[in-house]
DNA sequence: GTCTATATTAGGATAGAC
DNA sequence: GTCTATCCTAATATAGAC
């Protein structure tokens, strides 16, 4: 986490998220997927040409078919680390807390703190979906499906141990999505709130939505 | 409301939509703005063409430019009559309420069940935005403002009568708010759930986020 | 693995007849 | 107000040298 270059800090975590997120990628394929990150978070997949995405890069135009075999290519790459991403840490702040309380906090403040830090992938991730192939919607959607269980199981833990008082699991669950994955479509950089402050009150607020009264 | 026509639902209501939202539009300029709508929710404003909102709309493609400047000016008009409409029907919801209880219910309700009614001409107003000319976005800009000064109004409302316990208002209103619009991106008119489900569960979880205990 | 050059197609918008 | 024909630019992707 050491900060040795003068970088923003999405692109730091932007690149944190790409470098280890399962299959490993040559340096210059990294360099090209960030300058895709950058580009299509900001004016989306289609108004986004390999032109732009090679010269941000440092590349020509062809340069990029030696590392991805097409522009939908570096979308699926960038959207599957992503979603892998975003699911791991929910998992793992899951099995950290010791009760469902805990473990609903730690969930959705922290999906939506990563909302916040990663909003560019965000964005690409929620928003972008439908530029996939139909077999590459099918990978990242089985990877969606696993988020939601997450949270659905959390729930459900919650109303077992008499904590939580919840009306209609699925819903609730997808209402609680919603509020952390909305992050990365208002959030700025330059807006008052941190990435921890909407990590805190969206915590907050998902526990008040459940918890018994 | 009657339903003369074997159009699917979806049709009608952002006919509807679009018909009484302000200014008028001719005949074809309306048909035009449904062929739009219909391209752009589906494969979003850069991947659709011309040609293909004129063929939808059974113009060949230099039909358009007699109604239209630009593809541009149509995702605008799109744009602004589909903001239009949302606030209005949220502001004659928080305004019919007698409370402020029933007013959340009412506007947070209503906003979900408008995004999945119109969920086309949702996602056109949510995601296609940042396309639109620096011009034309401060115009829907000052329209979402509008928007936000209702919720956050009746969650002051309800802080001042003791009916609601709130943290943060701007951040519960957003909170709130994201629960509303996000429907716009998981609806689909195939799943289990009506636009009257939606309305209830999500006013009633808006309830339950602020109301005292 | 990167480049220059280019094939090829597509897409926004206009001209000018009817 | 609508059409056909077309201009012009831009964009994905490939060929082939280095």
């Amino acid at each position: 986490m050491s900060a040795t270059t003068g970088a923003p800090l999405s692109e730091q975590s932007i690149l944190a998220t790409l470098e280890d997120s399962g299959d490993t990628a040559g340096a210059t394929a990294v360099r090209l997927m960030m300058a895709a990150a950058d580009a299509f978070a900001d004016k989306g997949f289609h108004a986004t040409t390999t032109r732009d995405i090679a010269s941000r890069a440092g590349l020509s135009p062809a340069g990029v078919y030696v590392h991805f075999t097409s522009k939908e290519d570096l979308l699926f790459e960038l959207s599957r680390r992503g979603h892998r991403t975003a699911r791991d840490q929910l998992v793992a702040a899951a099995s950290a807390a010791d009760s469902p309380t805990d473990a609903l906090r730690s969930i959705i403040g922290g999906f939506s703190k990563w909302h916040a830090e990663h909003h560019q992938l965000g964005r690409i991730v929620q928003y972008e979906f439908r530029h996939l192939t139909p077999e590459h919607r099918e990978t990242v959607l089985s990877l969606r499906r696993e988020i939601d269980k997450v949270v659905r199981g959390v729930l459900s833990d919650g109303v077992t141990s008499g904590e939580f008082e919840v009306d209609d699991i699925p819903s609730t669950a997808l209402a609680l999505l919603s509020m952390a994955v909305d992050v990365a479509r208002w959030y700025s950089p330059e807006i008052r709130r941190t990435p921890d402050d909407i990590a805190r009150t969206n915590g907050d607020l998902a526990v008040r939505l459940v918890a018994r009264r």
